[in-house]
This record gives structure tokens, C-alpha cells and sequence, in this order.
DNA sequence: TCTTATACCTCAGATTCTTATGTATATAAT
DNA sequence: ATTATATACATAAGAATCTGAGGTATAAGA
């Protein structure tokens, strides 16, 4: 609920893996799942959401398809080919960065930690 | 060497840290240490850190205190009291940000997982 | 009827970073 | 003698990414 100033840099990489995950989402579907896998301890906003979504689609990693339930609309998105692949590379950015921070604070359990 | 714009927000982390366990460091120091920790991998750029040692002594968590080394200044900072403080509450807002983390990127794992 | 939930979106402002630039001394290389 | 690298501080323009507020619209529950 104030942690959230660290999510910076990460969100692309949660929704592309969420995508790998899930074949199909639309955005309010990713903010709930997000509050639901981490007990309602991160947020994310719609603000950040929606460019996030736009810009990742104008790269080319995700496509977009518009469907009809109960006279509202949903926007899903789909991985692209290019998104499949930017997925891993992401994600093992990410997790290297992790273990980066781990080495620089927690300087007692430097050999073989588990993640 | 380039997974570093995830760094956002977690660097006044590591620079308190990184002073809990080491009485006074000054900024080129702190640059070095965690290339150092990091075989490489994260490089602090001086655009970032100065500005945060600025504002964290601005806040109160660090005080400064100027040495002259072979005709060269150093500014050496120090934790305050009230940074002190802040160390174990921004350490497990890090780690608890992280674990929120794994458990949106690696469902398998959900119970237990160790770092 | 009003609030909450669902579902999309934009935008001003804040924060935090990168990259470039500037100053200055010391040392190693050419 | 000069140039490059290392040490050591700093600022500032611009980019990227977020927060928080606002807007539109439908559906369901109080």
C-alpha cells in the first residue's frame, strides 16, 4: 500500500508473464489477479496499467482483441510471437537483478542462496 | 549493464544498508562496493546516487562529515539515529516487495519458498 | 437512489533514473 | 610532455514510470 514505488521496471515483465501464464487477459483481469496472488499488498493502479498495456502493444509484444459480455466491453491481450520471446529474457533480467540485490544486502549468504 | 532501470526505489535501500554495516562510506566508495558485490553487473551512475545521498541527508536519515584525502575531499556519510531506524523498516519493505514478486512470477512455488 | 463493482481511458504532477557536462587532483601510459 | 584513466565531488536536461484525480459507461446490491 506504499511499496508500491518499487514496482517501477517490473510491471511489463509481470503482465507479459501473467500472459504467458493465462493465454488471454483483459486489464481490470490483471489488476485483480495481481491483488488476489499477493493478498491485496499490491495494487496496481489503472494509471500505470493502461500506458503500460498500450506502450507493450506498440512494441509489438502483445495484440488486442475486443469482446462483447453482458453489454460491457473487454479489451483482451494476447502475447505475440515477440512477446513469447521477450518473456524469458525479461523474466531472467529480473530474476538476475533479484540475486544482485540479495548479494548487496544480505552480505552473510553469499554462496548458494534458494529462490 | 542494462537490467539497471529496475534499480528504481530500491537504491535509498542499498545506500542505508550498505552504511549499517559500514559506519561511513563516502559516494564513490558506495559506487564501488556495489560493482564490487555485483561482479559488474550493477553499476550506480553518479546521476542517481548523489542526488539520493542529498536527499536522504535532507530528510535526517544521514549526516555528512568532510575529509581531506591526498589534497582530495571526501564526504563521508553516516546513518543518523533516525536512519537507523529506517534500515529495518525500508529492508523489509524491500523484502516483502520481492516476495510479492515471486509470488506473481512463479505460481509453482507458492507455500515456502527460501531467500 | 446511492454506492460498489466492473471496465475502459487520459493527463498533470511527482519521482527517479540516464546521459552529458563540469571541476579538480593523482597516476599510469604513450 | 601529453593523454588517458582513476579518484571524487556535483548539477541539469530529458526520459521513463508511477500516483492520484478525473472522465465515461453498465450492472448489481443496499
Amino acid at each position: 500500500m506504499s511499496n508500491n514505488n518499487l514496482i517501477k521496471g517490473s510491471l511489463q515483465t509481470i503482465i507479459l508473464k501473467l500472459l504467458e501464464e493465462n493465454e488471454k487477459m483483459y486489464g481490470y483481469e490483471i489488476t485483480q489477479r495481481v491483488k488476489e496472488l499477493t493478498a491485496g499488498e499490491i495494487k496496481i493502479t489503472e494509471g500505470a496499467l493502461y500506458p503500460a498495456l498500450h506502450k507493450l502493444e506498440a512494441e509489438g509484444l502483445l495484440s488486442t482483441e475486443i469482446q462483447q459480455v453482458d453489454n460491457r466491453v473487454r479489451k483482451y491481450y494476447s502475447l505475440t510471437k515477440d512477446g513469447q520471446k521477450q518473456v524469458t529474457s525479461k523474466m531472467s533480467e529480473l530474476q538476475g537483478f533479484v540475486e544482485n540485490l540479495q548479494r548487496i544486502l544480505t552480505p552473510d549468504l553469499k554462496p548458494g542462496f534458494n529462490i
